[in-house]
DNA sequence: GTACTTGCAAATCCTTTGCACGTTC
DNA sequence: GAACGTGCAAAGGATTTGCAAGTAC
């Protein structure tokens, strides 16, 4: 709310330069999204969207999910369980996820990466994209 | 065929040993995937059994899976698109996914998971299981 | 014979879509 | 005001489940 230049505007602007109109509904979906820290299902958005405008349906969360993700605006990932989970596009990470609470972590790692690419090439193959999910649970002191 | 103990021997006494009862249903399944080298999902193992038996239902391939991933004989993996697909369980690796044909071919790499390992620990973690998957294309010669 | 299994149809869950009405540009 | 976007309800696809009938042990 007090950055110079907010995330949501960013979106506006990419789709608007994309011939896409920004309506009411997308506004408030864009602004929860510029906002969010964390990585949100459709059903939490929606819910984050109702409580500032109640007439906000779930198709339109979706729609714009998609809408977002084609612009390559967002990410949508397919964590174990259930509802796809999304968030803003960044620079590439992967994720490490609290089984107990569902929280997500996200990391990088350069070294992991070479070295699924020196694995494909030696199937042959070119990566065009990976996934990298661990799933684990915080570690107790003791 | 022609294996000195073949696994759907095997899957039937570990069934038997776990006091499940060895149906008509369940040894078509289990010879299926016992003769299996691919990933199949739920729907092809259920054309492949009904080639066998035609009677038996998609609902007891579903019901068969869940038994033998619960016992630990089998690998649910969610890849990216649709339908789960399932594997015999064996020594743990990953997989890298044909985008153009689905063609699954396995892998395994110390290396990544000695990194996994380390990366999660330095987030205070210990990792319960993780999920790797390249998808790729593949190299064309030139 | 009893408890476990099955097939079938119906139910779930998440996501997408058809359609008539609203709204941006 | 034309084209695009929306809400609603219904449709979809994958998987699960309730139930009465069937079957392994």
């Amino acid at each position: 709310m007090s950055e110079t230049v907010p995330n949501r505007v960013k979106y506006e602007e990419k789709l608007r330069r994309a011939g896409i109109r920004i309506t009411r509904p997308r506004q408030v979906i864009l602004s929860i999204l510029a906002q969010t820290e964390d990585h949100p299902d459709a059903m939490e958005i929606f819910s984050r969207a109702s409580e500032i405008d109640p007439s906000i349906s779930l198709s339109t969360v979706y729609r714009t999910m998609k809408l977002l993700e084609e612009l390559g605006a967002i990410h949508r990932h397919a964590f174990e369980g259930g509802r796809a989970r999304f968030e803003q596009a960044s620079q590439h990470h992967d994720h490490l996820i609290d089984i107990d609470t569902g929280d997500v972590i996200e990391f990088h790692s350069t070294k992991i990466e070479a070295l699924q690419d020196e694995i494909a090439r030696s199937l042959g193959y070119d990566i065009v994209h990976h996934r990298l999910e661990l799933y684990g649970r915080k570690r107790r002191r003791r």
